[in-house]
DNA sequence: CCCTTGACCAAAC
DNA sequence: GGTTTGGCCAAGG
């Protein structure tokens, strides 16, 4: 019976798992649903990340539209999200504004 | 407590 | 448009 207060890290994938198929976020909007700014702080929890079945974390892009890393490679990332419905050219997210899940 | 490491960000050049 | 620069904050050594 541990009752370590939840880490920001798992903060993150709680969050993370209301981000529904086709819809996508950003690090930035993360930290921020957490109240804080860490941002870089929450791409060092995707990386550390390795429940990829249950944390959406392919969904997780950067602020200015472009895809960002995976885990599994940037290509791969892309294709996963194409994959969900979500058009992407020259590794940008097309309609991005209008794919950004809102918490 | 200090230092380093990031799947980042925004502004500046 | 890209690249550089400074800043941001949590986690681990």
């Amino acid at each position: 019976m541990e009752y370590t207060s939840p880490t920001f890290n798992d903060k993150c994938y709680e969050l993370l798992k209301n981000v529904p198929k086709g819809s996508v976020t950003t690090y930035k909007i993360i930290a921020r649903a957490l109240n804080t700014n860490a941002y870089r702080a929450v791409g060092n929890a995707m990386k550390r990340n390795q429940n990829l079945l249950n944390v959406p974390c392919h969904r997780v892009v950067n602020s200015n539209g472009s895809v960002g890393e995976y885990i599994l490679g940037t290509e791969k990332k892309i294709e996963i999200l194409k994959s969900e419905g979500i058009e992407i050219t020259n590794g940008k997210i097309v309609d991005f504004n209008n794919r950004l899940f809102k918490f």
